[in-house]
DNA sequence: GTATATTCAGACAAAGATATCTGAAAAGAA
DNA sequence: TTCTTTTCAGATATCTTTGTCTGAATATAC
């Protein structure tokens, strides 16, 4: 089970903060990534194609074509990219299961999970994925040698 | 898609809680929690057999039969529960899905969500579920008729 | 003992998420 | 034009989760 995030969610961040890193306009083919990224590649295919359809990426046909970002990575944050892939539902809906999510029913964690949730969103907004990708460690971002 | 929890995880609370607020020892027959808590009667059956497997729950067959808490409510946590249905791997795991989650090689998250996944397994050890199912304001929990 | 209410166990079905395969379409290079 | 590289689109396969069905076992009531 992937916690919070769909795993078609986390293959999409993980491959747009890729984007991310490259200057501005470069394209990068599907399979550049997922050599990096270790993500199956027509799957992968698929997550970039419907970012695509909302606006996320752009796309181009033959050689030398590739995915790459629709906007500057200063604009786009990783609720942009959660909320293209899994929805947001998770602003609104109950912890525990319970069908609706508000103060007139609430459950046992209702003011707790509240805070949190709004913490998990400012997470998801409060920084574009330009810097972090920048800030990135992990060894899948930083060699430069494909 | 059901953030955090899964749909089996988020029963299992709602059942548990509910029994919770029964006089120590009673006995509740499934469908009295699945008429309660609208949830598919086989499938629920399931999961408090494992809860039982588990130890959690004791179950008595034949009339007057049903599933009562092993254990007093003051001893069990949601985490207790969590715990059985789910695991406890989201406490170990990487938010955005990259293979292992350690101060090593951070995601661009790690730290803030490092935050976060404490305070929710705060949510989840702090208070036990007796105090939960008594404070619980949701109607399937209120009124005493069945 | 017989009937009834219930858990238990396992097989089965349906739905959703994840992953693979195949071929068409488009763009560039030769 | 022809060939190659790549995205695009859709069909299919596999796996997991969720949900259903059936019957056996067990404990109580009669
Ligand atoms: S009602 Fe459960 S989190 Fe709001
Ligand atoms: S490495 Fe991503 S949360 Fe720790």
């Amino acid at each position: 089970m992937s916690i919070l995030f769909s795993r078609q969610c986390e293959y999409a961040i993980q491959a747009v903060l890729f984007l991310a890193l490259k200057p501005e306009g470069e394209r990068v083919p599907t399979n550049a990534l997922t050599r990096r990224l270790k993500i199956p590649y027509h799957f992968l295919g698929k997550i970039l194609q419907s970012l695509t359809r909302k606006g996320l990426l752009r796309s181009e046909k033959g050689p030398k074509g590739g995915f790459s970002l629709a906007l500057p990575p200063e604009d786009i944050t990783l609720f942009h990219i959660v909320e293209a892939i899994d929805g947001d539902a998770f602003t609104r809906s109950c912890v525990l299961g319970f069908p609706e999510c508000s103060g007139k029913n609430p459950c046992s964690v209702h003011e707790t999970w509240g805070k949190q949730r709004d913490q998990i969103y400012q997470m998801l907004v409060s920084r574009n994925i330009g810097e972090m990708a920048r800030d990135m460690k992990r060894p899948e971002y930083r060699s430069k040698a494909h």
